[in-house]
DNA sequence: ATGAAAGCGCTAACAG
DNA sequence: CTGTTAGCGCTTTCAT
């Protein structure tokens, strides 16, 4: 049913070979008389290549795969255009695979995308702080590799990956920072579930802050909650509701923009004035931060390139070495920028 | 180096045949004795099916493609995460393809997704109004069919798809009915770019609405620009700098959420008060829609749903027709709801 | 520079 | 119910 390269063959007049070499081989060593008459042949017959075909002869398709937690964050969603782009530059489609944070529907995408062959595994979402979640994917990840596949991460996921660190550290310390200089000093931190890594970096960044301006970090107020619009209003209701408006803090710093949507929403519908009762800051800038009420002073990290320099990455990986290179992993870091907005400023006069 | 079924197949002393239908075939017809064997060797070996190979030899991968503009667009963002959701819960991995809303690169998209043998097309982004490029992608897509593929649509693409159809003409009717029924009579609307269908059809219900309530829709001021934040801005200028204050519109309904927000955005910046001095409305309803400056009154469509549909109507078509039935395309209407929250008030007094 | 032929790993008749 | 045997469409030595 399907034209094949057999068919493009004969219709060309020349073998199959040479014509899979004009067409998708890289080998540069066909006549350029033979190769118009493939070329023209294909075209008229309406070649498509069967990519599955190609992924079978070559054990490897052509296509990336990208584990993020959930596309319709927009955190995420970015990242995914940014792979997108990367990706379609390289001639390659790309799967993705939302896991909802949970390293049992990971493992179960890395296996699939193993079983696809895709050229290259992004690991866009946070890794685990669970050693067990984080061994049984190292060795899923392994074993594709061990096959040929490239992967590269985005944040730390080990030492035994290629990543593109964006700045979450001092990114969480600038802003703390940032807030401090304002005139901030009981600061309460909403952050996110304790089994992924990223809130922990992040948290690690407003601490060092903390503690560079002489507070004490172990007094700060840390919230623990899921790092969506829902966990950011959960979260600050439970901190207003652990003790009077006296005891309130005077800022807020949610590391996550979508929590921090959260945050102010339920602020509004309390009718707690942002900033002037209660400064809030969230972190990665997604497109809609300036948007919100007020706009949201945040971290801008600059989403797209970290999906696009994970696929470059982890495609790079695939080539020959650099010369002089051992095995050794590459970090490419990306820098955090502080954007202070409407919904910071000095706290309240008492 | 990869355990391949043969070696399953070795493992637990059976044929290739019986490896292959425990492991995957769906045919019932292997001993239970035998099946738990099978399973329990492909355990231990870790094997994993080669996908590429299991594709070729179907004429049929393990995964669909959905089309559409920008995933890092809040609306398709959610629309992907729904179509993962669907695809998954059927075993299969979702391709995700940003065209941009380009029909060139839309063309070069299904081409692709041909190629990989994907199960299902699921064309998510809006129809395009230049007959050119419908009939070339109607001749993709029917090739594409003609092997076996199924389709599936969002939003109206031509009497030749099975279609999910959100409520747009009454959704947007009714948004501007009740936009009339707190007063407004100088109603601007911003719409999107003339190359594609859906902002006609959202248009449409405007202008019913505006019929129905006996205004000119021939008068109503329509601007047009391309559906994004930055349209919005620019939109929304061209429609302040017409004429003077007292010509405004007391109201202006963006034809898309991200749209209206950028219109939000740039009455903001020139101190233009919403509601108070023009009551804004968009139309999707996307996640923070509610969280803007002010919260956004909107039609909500049910985002997610609309790519988990249109995937099972893939999916379906594939599988024997029901009793009865001819060729006959099958449209699933989706409702939609009018959601009035602050950025919409009655006009101002003169 | 081009062609012939042997697989890649799996499914699907067809036998037994 | 299970095993044998052809392919699926493409890449890739190995000859020529």
């Amino acid at each position: 049913m399907a034209v094949t390269l057999g068919d493009v063959a004969r219709h060309a007049g020349v073998s199959l070979a040479t014509a899979s070499r004009v067409l998708n081989g890289s080998a540069r060593t066909v006549t350029e008389a033979l190769s118009e008459k493939v070329r023209a042949s294909a075209e008229t017959l309406g070649y498509l290549t069967n990519a599955p075909a190609q992924a079978l002869a070559k054990a490897s398709g052509a296509t990336v795969g990208v584990l993020l937690h959930d596309v319709a964050d927009p955190y995420f969603g970015a990242i995914a255009r940014g792979v997108w782009d990367a990706a379609s530059e390289a001639g390659l489609l790309s799967l993705v695979a939302s896991t909802d944070a949970d390293p049992e529907t990971e493992l179960g995408a890395i296996r699939m995308l193993h079983g696809q062959r895709v050229r290259a595994i992004v690991l866009a979402g946070s890794g685990y702080t669970d050693p067990d979640a984080v061994r049984r994917i190292d060795r899923a990840l392994d074993a594709y590799r061990e096959q040929g596949g490239a992967v590269a991460a985005i944040t730390d996921h080990g030492p035994g990956y290629d990543t593109v660190l964006p700045a979450n550290r001092s990114g969480a310390a600038g802003l703390t920072g940032a807030l401090i200089a304002l005139g901030h000093r009981r600061i309460a931190v909403v952050t996110g579930p304790e089994r992924l890594r990223v809130p922990a970096e992040r948290l690690g960044g407003v601490l060092d802050a903390l503690a560079a301006a002489g507070l004490d970090p172990a007094a700060a107020l840390v919230e623990r909650t899921e790092f969506s619009h829902a966990g950011g209003r959960a979260a600050i209701g439970r901190i207003l509701a652990a003790g009077g408006p006296e005891s309130w803090p005077t800022a807020v710093v949610a590391l996550s923009d979508i929590c921090a949507a959260g945050v102010l929403a339920e602020l509004r519908d309390r009718g707690v004035a942002v900033p002037g009762r209660i400064s809030v800051a969230g972190f990665d800038d997604i497109p809609l931060a300036a948007d919100l009420a007020p706009p949201l002073s945040t971290v801008r990290i600059p989403l797209a390139r970290l999906g696009a320099e994970a696929v470059r990455l982890a495609l790079a990986a695939g080539e020959p070495q650099p010369a002089g290179g051992g095995a050794g992993r590459i970090a490419v870091p990306l820098p955090a920028e502080v954007v202070l907005r409407a919904s910071t400023a000095p706290p309240p006069h008492d």
